[in-house]
DNA sequence: TAGTGGTCTAGACCACGTA
DNA sequence: ACGTGGTCTAGACCACTAC
């Protein structure tokens, strides 16, 4: 019954490893397939013969590996394998402002996702250490930051703050909620910045209770974190965007000469 | 006593929540500096008022952020904000090679951590579906796998495997344990596979249970996956390279040109 | 030996989702 | 109403570390 092995005497694991390794077995093996439901910790209490807070540390563990995830009043889940967006750093190429598309767009299209935005909040603010230091500017000269969150087909996988001197967004849209067609990178062009080159600086950990709260994810997802500066082609820093994004929704694409 | 907040009777948060916030905020408030020792379990007991599972529960949560790791008989502790390694996409420059220097001495050079390499093993192996998408070959053409492990000052730091068609490896020291200096890259060209560009696609997850043991790592800590394929200057794929770093020791550079 | 965290039990009551 | 997971209690014994 269940189709799960039982507990081994011999095994000298901790009985909620031996449990989690259990199911975590199961789980790969299909016998339990992406979406599906778990045995409730009653049966698992039952099968296995072990307090219910030990059913409940096993399944912590898969959560905690992000294998499963718990609803409440529902049962417990394993997780669907995230469809993934890949991100192909030409994601910035001119050809795809041209045609008034945002980046975001042009991920979304590629992988058939509707895309959207909101809450979109423009303010100018002192610009931080980090910030400034990478815009080249005094450390609490002002910068206009443009916040938003992206979500694909209406659930939430990134947010991103962009930081313009405000030198170069006075009297533009960038100020605006709606910044037109092709967005800041448009309008910083218009206003004689072309873009020459990006950075890119790539790290992951795991998110603050605030970001889990604002992206809705579930404890023990990880997010990736992504700084990017835009140099104009005088070499001058323009604007420093920074993101956090789910990780499971993401693989991000470089690619760079030998040299 | 505790220099602790109590808990607050109209939070309606759960009390293990209360509690996992206020340790959070002296954390992040340097009460308890990085390095620093909680208080033990018997005491946050006392001081909440509380069973102790509902204090493990807390340090529960804030162990699966990262933010502290228990030591068995020893205590609680605060982690330390982890030295971080940058890595920039020059890391692989010709000119490196030529001084004899592998991509890892490069990185470690450059932040100052003593670089090394262990568990080295060279085998031949079927291709898996993905290394073998990535180089062009038959499903189950033969590959050598390279494995190793590497360690920054002793730790672990990331593991890494490299798949080389087998043509391209014969008679060639890539085989060797020891590859000779410059690595299998300066193998390679020797043997007329002049390097032009490299692609990775980045990602991060939460380790397996094994990668943990490999990594030393504490639960809670995801890993940064980088998948690197490397061209020859006619185009071909001839080594892909599959690493798992820990994601608090690393942040990767890249910079590329807006077209 | 004393103090620490690790594991486990056997209950209790509550909040949520479904029917 | 019922079954699900969420929270919490009040103990117990064990394994590890430090002295």
């Amino acid at each position: 019954m269940l189709q799960l092995d039982t507990l081994d005497e011999n095994d000298e694991r901790a009985t909620y490893r031996q449990i989690a390794a259990i199911l975590r077995t199961a789980i790969e093996d299909q016998r339990f397939p992406a979406g599906s439901q778990l045995p409730s910790e009653a049966e698992l209490v039952k099968h296995f013969g072990v307090a219910r807070m030990t059913i409940r540390q096993a399944l912590q563990e898969l959560r905690t590996e992000g294998l499963v995830h718990a609803e409440h009043g529902r049962g417990v889940f394993v997780r669907a394998a995230s469809p993934i967006k890949r991100l192909a750093s030409d994601r910035f190429a001119r050809k795809h402002r041209e045609a008034g598309k945002s980046a975001f767009d042009v991920e979304a299209e590629s992988v058939g996702y509707t895309a959207s935005v909101d809450s979109i909040v423009v303010r100018r603010e002192k610009a931080t250490p980090s910030v400034a230091e990478r815009l080249r500017i005094p450390a609490d000269d002002e910068v206009v930051a443009r916040s938003r969150r992206y979500l694909a087909d209406g659930r939430p996988v990134e947010t991103a703050v962009s930081y313009i001197p405000v030198a170069f967004a006075e009297g533009t849209r960038i100020e605006e909620i709606d910044t037109g067609p092709g967005g800041i990178y448009a309008r910083l062009e218009e206003n004689g910045h072309i873009l020459a080159r990006f950075t890119e600086e790539v790290g992951a950990r795991m998110p603050t209770p605030d970001e889990r709260r604002t992206l809705a994810t579930a404890p023990g997802i990880p997010v990736l974190t992504l700084i990017r500066t835009a140099y104009d082609s005088s070499g001058v820093p323009v604007e420093v965007c920074d993101t956090v994004k789910i990780a499971s929704a993401y693989l991000l694409e470089y690619e760079f000469p030998a040299h």
